[in-house]
DNA sequence: ACCGCGATGTCACTATGTGTCATCAGCTTA
DNA sequence: TAAGCTGATGACACATAGTGACATCGCGGT
C-alpha cells in the first residue's frame, strides 16, 4: 500500500514490491496469484463473517432480513481495521483493474450469500435476487461512506440503503 | 469465436487470431484494448438501447418500471440475433477473465440505466439502487435464459425475476 | 507526378505470470 | 555429529499481453 500510494498501481512492478519485501518477483507470485491479489487477500475473511451471520440469522428472518444481518456483520469488520479501507479504496478508485476486482469480490459475495440462504431453506431465484440486491444496497453504502466524511456510521448508511432498496421495489 | 471455441480462451493468442483475420497483432490491439474486448464490442449498442428505452418511458413510471422497460428492450436486441448470445455465453462461462469483463460491462449498464434515471428526475441513492438491482435481475434472467433449454422466451424470464425481487423486497 | 493521410506493418521493449531446477535452513533420525 | 528430508526461496528461461516509435503502402485529391 505505501507504494501503490506513492507511485499509484500501474507504476509499481511486483518486482517493486518484491524487492520492497526483500524477496523475489517469482515468490510474489506464490503468495499471490496475481499482482492485484495483494489488495485482497483479506477478502476471504469478510466473506466467511457475511456467510456465518447468515446462518445465525434468526429462523424467521425474511431472506432481505438475513442478508442485512449479514451485511452488519461485514461492517463490524470494517470499523474494525481503522484507516485501512479507506486507504485501500482511494487506491482502488484510481485503478480500473483494482476496480474489477472490486467487483468480483461482490458477486463472489453475492453468490456466497444465495448459498447461505439456500441453507436456510430459500428457494432460487429468491435466494440469488435477495443476495444481489443486498450487494447492491452494501456496495451504494460502502461507497458514500469511503467517500463521504469521516466519521459516518456505516451501520446507519446501510439501514438507509436498505430502506431505499425497499421503497423503490414496492 | 471459432477460435476461442475450438482452443479456448487462454489457448488462443492474439497473434493467432490477428493472423486468422489476415492482420498484424499491433493492429488488433489498435481496434480492440484489450483481448477480452473482441467479444464485447457490440455492449456498446445494447447500453444504448437501455438507455434509450428508460429515456423514453411514460412519465408516470416508476423507476423500477423504467428500468424494466429499458431491460426488455435490451432483450429484443438479444433476440434478434439470434445464436450469437449462447455461443458467446459459453466462451465467457469458460473463463474467468472474460466473466470479470462481463461483470464490467453489467455495472456500466447499471450506472448508465442510474443516469437515466436521474435525467427523469429520479434522486440518489434511488436511481443507483433501482438500476443495480434491475441489472441483478436481467443477470439472473439472462443466466436462466443461456443456460436453460432453448426457444425460451426472454421476456418472461425477466418479468419472473423482477416479480421475485419484488416479492423478495417486499 | 506529387502530396497528404489513414491504415497497417515492423521492431523493440516492458511487465505479468509460469515452469523448472538449484539452493538453503531447519528438523528428524540413525 | 552426520546424513537425509522437507518446505520455502532464489535463479533462470520463457511465453504472452500490451505499447511506443517509426516505416511503408495505397489511395484520393491537386
Amino acid at each position: 500500500m505505501e507504494l501503490f500510494e506513492e507511485r499509484g498501481f500501474e507504476d509499481t512492478t511486483v518486482a517493486d514490491i518484491a524487492a520492497h519485501a526483500g524477496l523475489t518477483k517469482r515468490t510474489f507470485f506464490r503468495y499471490f496469484g496475481d499482482k492485484r491479489e495483494v489488495l485482497f487477500s483479506g477478502s476471504e475473511a469478510l466473506r466467511a463473517k457475511f456467510v456465518a451471520a447468515i446462518a445465525a440469522a434468526p429462523a424467521d428472518a425474511t431472506p432481505l432480513e438475513a442478508i442485512a444481518i449479514g451485511l452488519d456483520a461485514m461492517a463490524d469488520l470494517f470499523a474494525s481495521i481503522g484507516e485501512r479501507p479507506r486507504r485501500r479504496q482511494a487506491i482502488i478508485a484510481a485503478n480500473p483493474d483494482l476496480q474489477e476486482r472490486e467487483l468480483i469480490k461482490m458477486i463472489g459475495f453475492a453468490a456466497a450469500g444465495a448459498g447461505a440462504l439456500r441453507e436456510r431453506g430459500v428457494a432460487e431465484p429468491a435466494a440469488s435476487l435477495a443476495a444481489e440486491a443486498g450487494i447492491a444496497v452494501l456496495r451504494i453504502a460502502f461507497e458514500r461512506w469511503a467517500t463521504g466524511p469521516e466519521g459516518q456510521d456505516i451501520h446507519e448508511l446501510l439501514r438507509d440503503s436498505l430502506a431505499e432498496l425497499k421503497a423503490v421495489a414496492a
